[in-house]
Parts: C-alpha cells; sequence; structure tokens
DNA sequence: TCTATTAGTTCCGAAGTTCCGAACTATGGG
DNA sequence: CCCATAGTTCGGAACTTCGGAACTAATAGA
C-alpha cells in the first residue's frame, strides 16, 4: 500500500475542488466529514442518502476528495481517519467552500444541514 | 438542428455547475463571455491561453455551459450569442459564482482579472 | 436559383474516466 | 498462525470526452 499523497495548500487547484465536488457523493461525504467534528473512517459513509456505496468506489471517493486538498487522511491502525482541510482551502481560496456547502443546501439536496461558519478542521 | 436547451433558474443544479467550470477550458470562456459584455460569438473563443479548440469541443464547452445553466444561447442570423446568466444564477446561489471566479483568479490561472462584482447581464 | 462562405451542430471512433465486484494488503486479536 | 476488519488495487464493463469529417442553416453574390 503506498503512502497517502496530499497536495500542499498552495498546490490546491479550484478544478481539482469543483470536480471533486460537482459528484454528490463526493459533496455529501465531504458535508457529512465536517459535520462529524472533521473526524470519520471511511466505513462510516457506507452509504449516502438511500444508496449504498460499495467500498471500492468509496475508497475512489475519498481518494478524489484528498488528492483535491479537501481532506487529509490519516492511517490509524486498521483504520483510515479523514480531518477536512477546511482552514487550508479557506486560506487559499477564501470563500469557496462555504458557497458550495451553502448551494448545496439550498438546493434542498444531499448536503442539507451543513454549518454555514466553519468548524473546528 | 434541434433548439437549444436553457434550464428554469429554479432547475439549476449546483452539481451541474461545478462540473462545467472544474474544465479549466470552459471556466475561462465563461470568464470571457462575462468580460466581452456578456455577449460573445462562439468563433470569437477559438483558442484558450495558447491552445486551440476544434470547433466540435467548442460546440461541446458551450452545450455543456448552456445546459447548467450559466450561459444562455441565442440564434441571430448565422451566429450563436451567448449572455451569462449571472443574475439567475447569483439569485438562486448567492455568492457561489464570484467565489469560484475569484477562486481561478486568485489561482493567477486561466480566468484572471476577472470582474469580482456582478456584471451587466 | 445556384454556389460559396461562414457559423455552428451532429456523428462516430478513439481515448480516457468512473463504477464496482473480486482479489489483495495491512493491522489487530486470540 | 488464523481469522476478522478496514481499506486499496485490479480489471472489465459502462459511460464520458475529444476531435475530425460530414452535415445543417443563414446569408451574400452572380
Amino acid at each position: 500500500m503506498r503512502p497517502l499523497f496530499h497536495p500542499a495548500t498552495e498546490d490546491i487547484q479550484p478544478a481539482a475542488i469543483l470536480h471533486a465536488l460537482s459528484d454528490s457523493s463526493r459533496a455529501a461525504i465531504f458535508a457529512k466529514i465536517m459535520q462529524a467534528g472533521c473526524v470519520e473512517a471511511c466505513s462510516a459513509v457506507s452509504a449516502v442518502g438511500d444508496r449504498v456505496i460499495p467500498k471500492s468506489s468509496l475508497s475512489n471517493h475519498f481518494k478524489v476528495l484528498r488528492e483535491a486538498g479537501l481532506i487529509r487522511s490519516e492511517r490509524h491502525g486498521v483504520e483510515v481517519r479523514n480531518h477536512s482541510r477546511w482552514a487550508d482551502v479557506e486560506a487559499r481560496f477564501p470563500g469557496l467552500l462555504p458557497a458550495i456547502i451553502n448551494a448545496y443546501a439550498s438546493d434542498g439536496g444531499v448536503a442539507s444541514h451543513v454549518p454555514r461558519t466553519s468548524p473546528a478542521g
């Protein structure tokens, strides 16, 4: 298993963030990671809405979020803990994440009841 | 030639907007349409940066932007004029477009020197 | 009306991406 | 060592995107 790659804050690209969050499953996963105190094992997100997501797809979704710079993943024993990189992204692109999360929330969609203020992350 | 489809303002989806703008060529095209007084013939965007975009790809990029609700395209004789739907998108998802355009601009990228305030259109 | 030109769309094959089950790797407990 | 749990990688099917060639639509000129 190769080590998990994370971009430096200054290497985070807007296109990668938009691509990562343009998938509503991934947007929901990201919203959930923020709500859950910014720490979440992959297995805690085995479903989005009514839809069960297979492990391999989930692993790929986490990879896309990680390589976009949206989350930081750390192995802790047998599991991986995922932290939101909200502060990093906010520092680099102020207002981008709140706007995206709000848009999903106001669409009544997948990422509803998401905090409008920066969570501790 | 079938008529050009445009979603109603209330049918605009965040995921579609993010997907449309997660491609840097499309983000550049959209930025250019706004800068150019919100009207632009497709042929005026035959290149993005140093890269020449073939007509068929360009046609598809405009279609993606149109179907995401970001632009309105009207046939005027032999050409198509594209208007930004900034006001519609801003009404539905306040702050989303400025945040995205700013993110690209502050990345020093493709959509630099883009207005930070809502343009006429 | 016929032809040419310009602007854009559609078609379709090649190339690339995503999805997901199966096989695999890594860690921890007994 | 064996088993269970958590996640990754592999690989094929399904889907998307790219771009050249052929097409449609409007317009101008003979």
